[in-house]
DNA sequence: TGACGCCTACATCAAAAGTTATAGTGGACA
DNA sequence: TGTCCACTATAACTTTTGATGTAGGCGTCA
């Protein structure tokens, strides 16, 4: 049994929205009472998935969109023969399940990779919102936009990139992310907590997993970076972005639903 | 100039909304009148390009959302040394710079393979269509998840699929697309309009250009399909959906804007 | 009609990435 | 406290893919 049993108990159980710890932080859009309210009443539950559990299986249809309250999760792809594609990772404030609502058929798996814990929202009401508030309407679609452009990015590493060039736009790349939501470390030179074992790394990339920790020991050994007990520091930023020409954009705020 | 002159004299022109040539085929879901007066209201221009030309440049942000009409195009990323990406391609019915509104800067280009025309609908009206008319906003993230659908796949090939395995499930791809929209010829082994050169293949699926003719070659040979004369017939659609593992579900009809 | 450019075809060699095998490390757990 | 297991590290070798060079076909256009 995946989820996590007594989720209320848990300190990172999804609260009332009103009380969300997530919304608290400054990477989100600020939204109104009413905006607010809806969403609360639109959530039908929280789910809890200890790491390594599976949130949806690829053949399978979701039955429920998802936010990420906390915890690290990945969207996949993989083939008869086990040779699987990570397609991007969930950080908490992301949304799952949107594609499902509109693919005629499943089209990927879900697994999480720290423990998870999830807002649910019921399929069915997502129609409800784009009916009766246009805003959070608006939301969802930026939220879906957002993650493409996620996926364009991993699919110019894994086409066009070569490995230690895909590493190191990745590893910038989550720590943007984890960095923006407030996740960093600002007294360990921005460190940030690092769940992914050299193998996500390598799904994510498309590479064989020695290849990947041959390149990630190039990297390491030439001082750009450092992962150590679960944790990531980006020792040399300019030379990362140089290599992958990834560069930090400023990151406004996003909404959360 | 790439835009063409005299636009509206050309057979593919896009007419009033109320005569649009691609809504008459059964490919696309039908809208009342009500919707289809707004879009036609939304809609402030038509724009054409002749193959090959540009029609939004990497670092250039879109001033507009497009709709492509006819022809085809291609979504792409690059690297500063020349190496290009092909995230998807876009075929009539396909939405243009969705990510843009929502992106904190340009994310990427768009080239026409085809001479390609298009309806144009600014950027500023996006808002007012979620407020005004929340099924058409259902449908601008119908579309939206679609493309994320396709991009997901074509990262599975880059990341994850050889590149015999990558062509075969390319070409499935590009043909089930073409054969939705009405443009297969039955009389002709269901073979369609093939416009793209190796070149694009081979920057679509990650691959370099020669290595690209080698496999084609391969598939060629062992009979699985003919590119001839600008058209492709799939020849062995079985081998090839084995090959590849990428099997064709039955198209639902899509929401056309 | 001939020059030009784009596309395709193919051989040779080089580099990148994958495979197999083995071992060390450190936490979980009985 | 020792066993197990997941993860990481490394070497040796193979395969896949890329780079370079060369040539032929074919349509465009002056």
């Amino acid at each position: 049994m995946p989820k996590l049993r007594q989720l209320a108990n848990r300190p990172d159980c999804p609260p009332a929205c009103t009380q969300c710890e997530l919304r608290k932080s400054d990477a989100f859009s600020p939204v109104n009472v009413g905006q607010l309210r809806y969403i609360e009443a639109m959530r039908s539950d929280r789910a809890g998935y200890s790491a390594g559990s599976q949130i949806k299986l690829e053949n399978q249809r979701a039955k429920a969109l998802f936010t990420v309250y906390s915890g690290w999760a990945f969207r996949f792809k993989s083939l008869s023969d086990g040779r699987r594609q990570i397609l991007n990772f969930l950080l908490p404030g992301d949304l799952i399940g949107l594609q499902e609502q509109f693919s005629d058929g499943p089209s990927h798996g879900v697994d999480a990779i720290t423990d998870v814990t999830l807002c649910v929202f019921p399929l069915e009401k997502l129609w409800d919102l784009y009916r009766d508030h246009s805003n959070l309407a608006y939301s969802v679609t930026w939220l879906a936009a957002r993650e493409e452009i996620n996926v364009d990015e991993n699919l110019l590493s894994t086409g066009r990139r070569n490995a230690s060039e895909r590493i190191a736009a990745l590893l910038l790349s989550l720590h943007r992310r984890a960095t923006h939501l407030g996740l960093a470390d600002i007294h360990d030179r921005g460190s940030i907590a690092f769940p992914l074992t050299q193998s996500h790394i390598a799904d994510a990339l498309g590479l064989s997993l020695i290849h990947t920790n041959r390149s990630l020991r190039k990297l390491h050994r030439a001082g750009l970076h450092l992962i150590e007990a679960g944790r990531l520091v980006i020792l040399n930023p300019k030379a990362l972005e140089r290599l992958s020409e990834y560069y930090d954009q400023p990151t406004r705020q996003v909404p959360l639903i």
